[in-house]
DNA sequence: GCCATTTGACCGAT
DNA sequence: ATCGGTCAAATGGC
């Protein structure tokens, strides 16, 4: 089954960024060139699944994603696309995230409260509810919906909906100043690779997205960072995704404590989702 | 006491 | 009638 190929060489993916990150916190030589050994197994392992993707699904036919949604007059639910219901009419799916290594509650710069949890008709696993947790105070109307796939249990389907205007906590970010003076071009190449992690499919709906960055990111444009992002393709898919983890691999001569510190960097931690420590990498 | 989570009930859409 | 999204009371942790 090619889907579920797929779906297997996205989670080896997960691995590698997992082993990634560890090496990530050592600033030794050996987890900097084992660093780029991952960075070159994780662009192989992409390149497989994009022409996996390519070869399993037509391109972005009828599939919301956060692009082709928006402007419709008929948002259909991201994660049944048979029978879209919507409460509210104003309700319109903002960003569809395929995490391949999140559970996603809290941990993307903002604060999130649960807030229902349902069994959904056909899913193995039941769709949790998320909404700000400033939307008392604040008015904030962001919710999110999180929900760990059939396939893998440690990959999690994430809709955003709604934009954040609540003042978020505070980030994982370090000393702004420190920042952009070690190596502008990886800088650049982390930006680029974020804005290109996508992997859109139209049966399997696979995501990878930068999350959702905090208000004081100065990254952040007046824009939507979605938009900017453009994370899918003209062809549907996300084409660009093994040329930026490629350049990233070649480019990344930051160790680990320069890397925490880039612009783009927000955080690579853990969580618990049901007892399952999952970690978590933000880019923007 | 405050806040977050859990969970059954409720409601709107189909 | 069924399903998905939300509400709100109950509960627990701090």
């Amino acid at each position: 089954m090619e889907q579920h190929q797929l779906v297997s060489e996205l989670c080896r993916v997960q691995e590698l960024v997992r082993e990634l990150d560890l090496h990530l916190h050592s600033s030794s030589p050996s987890s900097v060139a084992q660093c780029r050994r991952l960075a070159a197994e994780i662009v192989a392992l992409t390149d497989r699944s994009i022409a996996m993707a390519a070869t399993t699904t037509p391109p972005c036919s009828g599939a919301p994603s956060p692009l082709s949604d928006a402007g419709s007059d008929h948002p259909q639910h991201p994660f049944n696309t048979s029978s879209p219901k919507k409460r509210k009419a104003t309700a319109r799916w903002h960003d569809q995230v395929r995490v391949t290594a999140t559970g996603g509650a809290d941990d993307d710069g903002h604060s999130w409260r649960k807030y229902g949890q349902k069994d959904i008709l056909g899913a193995r696993h039941p769709r949790a509810y998320y909404r700000c947790t400033h939307r008392n105070s604040q008015g904030c109307p962001a919710t999110k919906q999180v929900q760990r796939t059939d396939n893998d249990a440690g990959v999690f389907d994430v809709v955003y909906h709604g934009e954040h205007t609540c003042r978020p906590s505070v980030p994982r970010r370090q000393n702004p100043s420190q920042q952009q003076q070690h190596n502008p071009g990886a800088e650049s190449l982390l930006q680029g690779l974020a804005a290109r992690l996508t992997v859109a499919t139209d049966a399997v709906g696979v995501a990878v997205p930068p999350m959702t960055p905090p208000e004081s990111c100065p990254a952040r444009g007046a824009a939507s960072p979605w938009s900017l992002a453009s994370p899918i393709g003209s062809d549907g898919y996300g084409g660009d995704l093994q040329e930026a983890v490629s350049a990233f691999a070649m480019h990344q001569t930051l160790d680990a404590a320069e890397f925490m510190q880039q612009e783009n960097y927000f955080g690579f931690d853990y969580q618990s989702f049901d007892m399952d420590p999952m970690p978590s990498l933000f880019f923007q």
